[in-house]
DNA sequence: ACTGAATCCTAGCAGTGCTAGACATGCTTG
DNA sequence: CAAGCATGTCTAGCACTGCTAGGATTCAGT
């Protein structure tokens, strides 16, 4: 592989991750369905068919913008476990946690979350950082705990479903913290 | 008001129905990505502006959608909690139905709790078919237990998230029931 | 029968995701 | 060094979306 193509491989790497990055800076300031492949393809200065060069479609251009998220989410619930004194508030933290990235950054979260993407969950191709959220969810429980995957998946669920249910406005905002409380202390009080 | 102009607001009146259920059928079979404005007016045999003297926009059909969804639920709700022979089996049979009705009527679902709608939750101007629905949650619990509210909008929380993570392959389908029996024995456990 | 009003449809707008084919650019080979 | 090939990029356009202005048509009351 010769010099030159070795650099315009990596200016495509480049220009890979720019496209990334401004679609979350769209989806992050205006929202996702401010997110089109046109403005898109106006914000790194390059005509659409260059994003299809790059991406099989839309789905693929959230999903990355997804991938990306799940990384940074697994990272605030891996230091939020540890940091944490004991496994009970191991548990609350992770939660906590959780919400807080969930509050915070709306846009990636749904990327991760509601959209329609490309990646395939709970699955052998599952990619890493996906894997990783989740396990931090399992670590949570007692590892001689037959169901804590099983655990896992309802507290997660259920985050999830205040998250979303609270972001549309089917539940009221406002307490969110008294309901994670609430589910927490659920998990709690059982052997 | 004469007679005829009587009868013309029955036929209105039967038309706007016409639409709700022709939406419904459609989304029912085919998704809602199907169910377009033109396909729509196609289906009740009239042109595309017809649909928005009856509607605001499209948001507003799948609301009026939602709502009779809502009513449906509601009853299912009912009907489960009431055959139950007490309080716990109660809101076993609630969560059942809900689950049921989640897996049975996945657009319908949709239009309720994951599209854009008209509709305001969780406020005054609620209609009545969805206080319904959120106030079946609520009467599984102790009309003595002050977070008897809170506790609904949760176990509400955990199911839906279970059905919308489920429904959009990020955790496995599979073992549904066994994640709803978690989710009961915690409320169970607890005073 | 005539006029005014209510009703409905045709045609079109501005936008979407996505792509075929023209164009230019740069690389490799004779 | 020049010819030709290949890679990369853009223009222009397709088929679709929700939505609507304005003309045509039908109907009601006088």
């Amino acid at each position: 592989m010769s010099a030159t193509s070795e650099r315009r491989e990596r200016e495509r790497a480049h220009r890979h991750q720019m496209i990334i990055t401004a679609a979350r800076e769209i989806a992050e300031t205006q929202g996702w369905e401010a997110v089109t492949t046109r403005r898109l393809a106006d914000r790194v200065e390059y005509s659409q068919p260059v994003l299809y060069s790059h991406f099989h479609g839309k789905d693929a251009i959230v999903g990355a913008v997804a991938l990306d998220g799940f990384a940074e989410l697994a990272g605030h619930l891996r230091r939020a476990r540890e940091s944490a004194p004991g496994p009970a508030a191991a548990l609350r933290a992770v939660c906590q946690a959780y919400l807080r990235f969930a509050t915070e950054r709306p846009a990636l979260y749904q990327a991760m979350f509601v959209l329609p993407t490309d990646l395939t969950f709970a699955s052998a191709e599952t990619p890493a950082p996906m894997q990783d959220c989740f396990d931090e969810f399992v670590g949570c429980f007692r590892a001689d705990d037959e169901r804590r995957g099983l655990c896992a998946e309802v507290i997660w669920s259920a985050l999830h479903g205040i998250v979303v249910l609270s972001d549309s406005g089917r539940i009221p905002p406002a307490v969110q913290d008294e309901r994670v409380d609430l589910l927490i202390s659920l998990f709690a009080s059982t052997p």
